[in-house]
RNA sequence: GCUCCCAUGGUCAAGUGGUCAAGACACCGCCCUCUCACGGCGGUAACAGGGGUUCGAAUCCCCUUGGGAGUGCCA
């Protein structure tokens, strides 16, 4: 049995969307399931798509997510070079082989013919399909016109009759008829290969097996089967992935800024939860669980539990999961995090920030929804008398004002200015007044707030805020009911 | 248009001829509670439609419909 080796193999053109995650990580997955090598290969035959350090990207990304790859552009391995535009002699060789085997032949049709053929199908309301012209040009009609140095292209040769079939692991055989397939281009003009002959080739010299990429290939590998069989190589096992989509009312677009991998990072997912999410999007453990470490999924991993049809990507749901994982983030870990965020909402060095992190840990789903339930402790905000007044706390204006006159006094005599001091000090006046815990509480936090909904009760934020800006908001707040009930 | 693929709640999905058709997110209700959240409990919600095959179909076959992909000197 050979070694499984599997390939992640992007082009270079920008970030890792999500869905090009997904298929390393399954590419990963599958690889280390079976003892195997995972390799990295960077597609750039297109130099008009390159993107300044968008290889860097990758490497980065995959690196942080722990996809850590066995060979590749950057640490070498037995099969580079792994970077196509540096394999472009290799191409050129075989595809001159191919030729000679009868599976391609040169082509010298011009841009401006092609061009025109295409307008003449648009015109006929058919699609452009390559006519054949430069399919048996004698060996030394092409001979002569490649020494007169004519640009040219290698075209790949197609069988115009009979069918193709091939083998996937998740969608069975399919088989096509060789009329539907197209003489597609296996060498541009500039000398570099298609994808669609340097996968082949490189697949090969790199002993990848199986091939695990996206199902938008499922079309065009009945071509790269037949160049397999031109060349005798052995075919690899084949894995087809069903693709990721945006889910149609909401835009997950590059324009949002939050389709790739690293926009969800710098927006506070952490990338733990974002990996486990993603892995369950098209695959099934085919039990309950839905948590996994990298060495749990490599564990948990099987192909039959990938699904076939496209699955829509749905934030809320990642949302959920990333809350679920920082909950399970120790204190310290979470704090960590968190001061980042801190800092940028301007909170003051003096605040106990460890506690409010504690208080806000469980309330919030990414990282970037910190500024918003902190920016209260910053500024107070500016709100209506009427947010003291709470049904089912039972307060109204009336009993708020003469609550929070009494919570005053007693806060204002409270010299130890700790949570556990102030909280004491309001449970014993609520006693000794016989109210509710809310009639009196509800006040004391709106008022030390301003806000109807925050992190933590009245003690907390009063402790958080110390005693002059706690004892300051306090009196706005009464000066407000005074004015609401016009005494 | 043509070719290929796919089809269980709004979303992710289990299910592989006999189940009251799991579970999770979201949503709703109740409990907890000084608010919100967390947590606990409960609820609404699905086999796209039509034909077959079979004693019996979400599970097998066909058609329709819907969705996706390909149809580039992109990958």
């Amino acid at each position: 049995m050979n070694e499984v080796r599997t390939r992640f193999a992007p082009s270079p053109t920008g970030y890792l969307h999500i869905g090009g995650l997904r298929t390393a990580l399954y590419a990963y997955l599958i690889a280390k399931k079976n003892n195997g090598k995972f390799l990295l290969r960077i597609e750039d035959t297109d130099q008009d798509r390159f993107v300044e350090g968008a290889i860097e990207v990758i490497y980065k990304t995959l690196k942080l997510v722990g996809l850590q790859h066995d060979e590749g552009p950057d640490i070498g391995g037995p099969y580079g070079p792994y970077i196509q535009s540096e394999r472009k002699p290799i191409y050129l060789k075989y595809a001159k082989e191919l030729v000679e085997r009868g599976g391609a032949y040169y082509c010298f049709c011009s841009k401006e013919r092609l061009d025109q053929l295409r307008e003449e199908a648009a015109r006929n309301n058919t699609v452009f399909k390559y006519d054949g012209h430069c399919r048996n040009l004698s060996r030394d009609e092409v001979e002569r016109r490649l020494q007169a140095g004519e640009p040219y292209v290698i075209r790949q040769k197609v069988p115009y009759t009979g069918t193709t079939s091939f083998h996937d692991e998740l969608f069975g055989t399919i088989t096509v008829e060789n009329s539907t397939l197209e003489d597609g281009i296996l060498i541009k003009s500039d000398g570099l290969p298609t994808y669609n002959f340097a996968n082949v080739v490189d697949d090969h010299l790199m002993k990848i097996n199986p091939v695990v990429r996206g199902s938008e290939y499922l079309s065009s590998t009945p071509k790269y089967n037949l160049i397999y069989e031109s060349f005798g190589w052995e075919i690899p096992k084949y894995i087809h992935l069903a693709p990721v989509m945006k889910e149609p009312g909401k835009k997950l677009s590059k324009r949002e800024g939050d389709a790739s991998f690293e926009d969800f990072y710098n927006k506070g997912f952490l990338k733990e939860a974002i990996v486990n999410y993603v892995a369950l999007l098209g695959w099934s453990p085919g039990d309950d669980r839905e948590f996994f470490t990298m060495d749990e999924l490599i564990e948990a991993f099987d192909i039959k539990g990938l699904s076939k049809s496209p699955a829509i990507f749905d934030i809320n749901k990642m949302r959920w999961m990333n809350s679920e994982y920082i909950k399970k983030l120790s204190l310290e870990e979470f704090h960590k995090m968190a001061l980042p965020y801190y800092k940028d909402a301007g909170l003051p060095d003096n605040m106990n920030l460890l506690r409010l992190s504690s208080l806000i840990q469980g309330r919030i789903e990414i990282l970037s929804d910190i500024p918003d339930i902190v920016a209260f402790l910053k500024v107070m905000p500016e709100y209506e008398a009427d947010l003291f007044v709470h049904k089912k706390s039972k307060t109204t204006l009336e009993n708020s004002y003469e609550n929070l006159a009494k919570a005053i006094e007693v806060l204002e005599m409270l010299e130890e200015w700790t949570e556990e001091r102030i909280h004491q000090v309001l449970i014993d006046l609520i006693t000794q007044l016989g109210v509710k815990n809310s009639q009196l509480l509800w006040p004391v936090r709106v008022a030390a707030s301003g806000k109807l909904v925050t992190p933590g009760g009245a003690a907390e934020i009063l402790g958080l805020l110390g005693k002059n800006e706690s004892m300051r908001r306090l009196h706005i707040g009464l000066d407000k009911l005074k004015a609401a009930l016009n005494l």
